[in-house]
DNA sequence: GGAAATTAGTTGCGTTTGCAACTATTCTTG
DNA sequence: CAAGAATAGTTGCAAACGCAACTAATTTCC
């Protein structure tokens, strides 16, 4: 009992791998991103998101979806995003309830304004150290794992 | 400039998909967890660092290394677990700034009884929709990315 | 051998998160 | 078509985080 590996023999050395890459590259980027005066990583999730969708704009729930954030982180990031200017929040014609977060241009441009400095960060810390065979195994086994975290049928990424 | 590939032809779809899938996976495990009335993650991630390290101890710059966590918040991480008398600080003979966080016999029973749920979660989550094949090159790849943004030369994974 | 720089760890403070409760609207179905 | 259930989004509050400042001990090196 030692070591988890002996129960069962599972092997939890992908898995462990794959929770430490994470932390220490997203450690990374955001100290990246802070050095260039640039936002956060998840708000450029968030434009990029919006910049995808049709007429620039998603309903709350569907940028949370997006996103990967609860419904009430959400709410707070779009609040710092509108107070920046770069997203609006238009309330929805055929559903009183709901709202939708709208890019604008100025986010639009932040977003373009990001996206080299992220860039680079991808590029130096994770694609360059990757083969095209690894990149297109990789594709493959996390789109599978998504798909099953998710009960499949979600739309994009 | 539509789209960020497009841009000197670099494919992000791999690293989405690796954001996009740990940010679904860890909401989930960290769901399960609570259900079980378990303790969140990092505490495992502390328990298991220390359970492995000779004497049962680390110190603590090596702990928040060990568990990839700045040192104010390893601080307060530890706080917590030392309040919930699973570890205690042990101060260094060697270096009177220093500080141990040692693993008390309740903080690996908490580590035992928590890891059949965490390893059930990363069976069905992870491990399951991955072959043997996916895992070994999944393990090569991180481990070289993982290197190469610690400057190499780091222990343990 | 002692001043300056470095390292270890903690703490204060403002920001962000997570959870549950809440309002308001829409859907369901008897 | 009305009562109850479900969904959309926000908000209050306590916990956790990130950063910079701080104390204390150790190392460097002139």
């Amino acid at each position: 009992m030692r070591n988890p590996k002996s129960k069962s023999t599972v092997s939890t050395t992908t898995w462990a791998l794959f929770l430490t890459t994470h932390a220490v590259l997203l450690e990374k980027i955001e100290a990246t991103l802070k050095v260039a005066e640039l936002p956060p990583l998840e708000w450029y999730d968030v434009l990029w998101a919006l910049e995808r969708a049709p007429q620039h704009r998603l309903r709350m729930h569907e940028l949370a979806h997006s996103v990967v954030l609860s419904r009430s982180n959400l709410t707070r990031l779009v609040d710092r995003l509108e107070a920046a200017g770069l997203v609006e929040r238009q309330s929805a014609a055929d559903d009183k309830r709901g709202a939708y977060g709208v890019l604008t241009s100025a986010g639009l441009a932040m977003r373009e304004k990001m996206w080299p400095a992220y860039r680079d960060c991808i590029v130096d810390l994770f694609n360059q150290h990757l083969s095209k065979d690894e990149q297109g195994i990789m594709n493959g086994a996390l789109r599978r794992i998504l798909d099953a975290a998710r009960d499949s049928a979600d739309e994009g990424i």
